[in-house]
DNA sequence: GCTTGACTTTGAGCATACTCCAAGTAGTAC
DNA sequence: GTACTACTTGGAGTATGCTCAAAGTCAAGC
């Protein structure tokens, strides 16, 4: 993963550039800045957008949220209260831990249903061996079985 | 977490009780019927739907695979396998095989997460004890800090 | 000066997954 | 027979998160 920082230039220079390091597209980074996620980028004087590192960054943190399961708004709000200082730490803590338990549980539920699934796969491959041995109807792990 | 089948009645003779055993509104089971991820329900005289404990157990299955990311059109898939038999029983191995791996990266990208977020909480907590030591501008996992 | 390409803004459209509503029916309670 | 409740169908509407298209600007190359 990147959690190294080596492949971002200190200054961005264009739309393109900034899709690339983060790998969304620029029609999504148009769109985020639209909606209030991203703040207004710095524009160049031909009116082309510009990112610093730093913003590459939260931005590539800020999808890490996304890609465990938060909503766009929950994010937005996140970064507002960042915008606000350091008077709000307490409550993004407070919003980071609950993300971080949230996580928790997903990762929970997600083993739960490996379980589940590596039930089913091995039931399959006994189906397989000996087939038609409809006899024991295999009852459980959340279905019966087939 | 309910491997159980316990509390489910050989026949579940009303879409309020299915709904209440499946954790899915009356709507959205309606819903899948009307989509064919759920097959055409049995109706009682009166053309109210009514369902066999297996059928329960194969919905609470299903919310399984939605529960860890899989879409209706992929489930809706899988089902039509299911109803073709035997024959489709190499091709489930495959998807539901496919499937317990994107829940194994998906579990690493959670677990990361939860790397990037602890990281975070702890410079959060070394901030609040010592304020304004801005002299180490903190970088990295993912962001620069604040 | 004209074309090309990378950008800009604004607004509309789309996919997924519901969610709600209107109008009707069937069975029970009184 | 009237009211009430639980259902039925079909269709429309909604939330989220993009994604695309139209029309325009700006700088570079020829």
């Amino acid at each position: 993963m990147d959690i190294t920082t080596q492949d971002i230039p200190e200054t961005v220079t264009s739309i393109s550039q900034a899709a690339e390091l983060t790998g969304l597209t620029e029609d999504t980074i148009r769109y985020y800045e639209r909606i209030g996620l991203l703040p207004y980028a710095d524009r160049k004087p031909n009116g082309h957008r510009q990112y610093s590192k730093d913003q590459i960054l939260g931005i590539r943190f800020l999808l890490r949220l996304k890609a465990t399961g938060m909503t766009l708004e929950e994010m937005r709000h996140y970064l507002e209260l960042t915008r606000q200082g350091d008077s709000t730490l307490s409550e993004r803590y407070t919003l980071l831990e609950a993300h971080n338990d949230y996580i928790a549980r997903e990762i929970a539920k997600l083993q739960e249903t490996q379980d589940v699934i590596r039930y089913k796969l091995r039931h399959f491959r006994e189906l397989a061996e000996n087939p038609n041995t409809d006899a024991y109807d295999c009852e459980v792990p959340g279905d019966s079985g087939r």
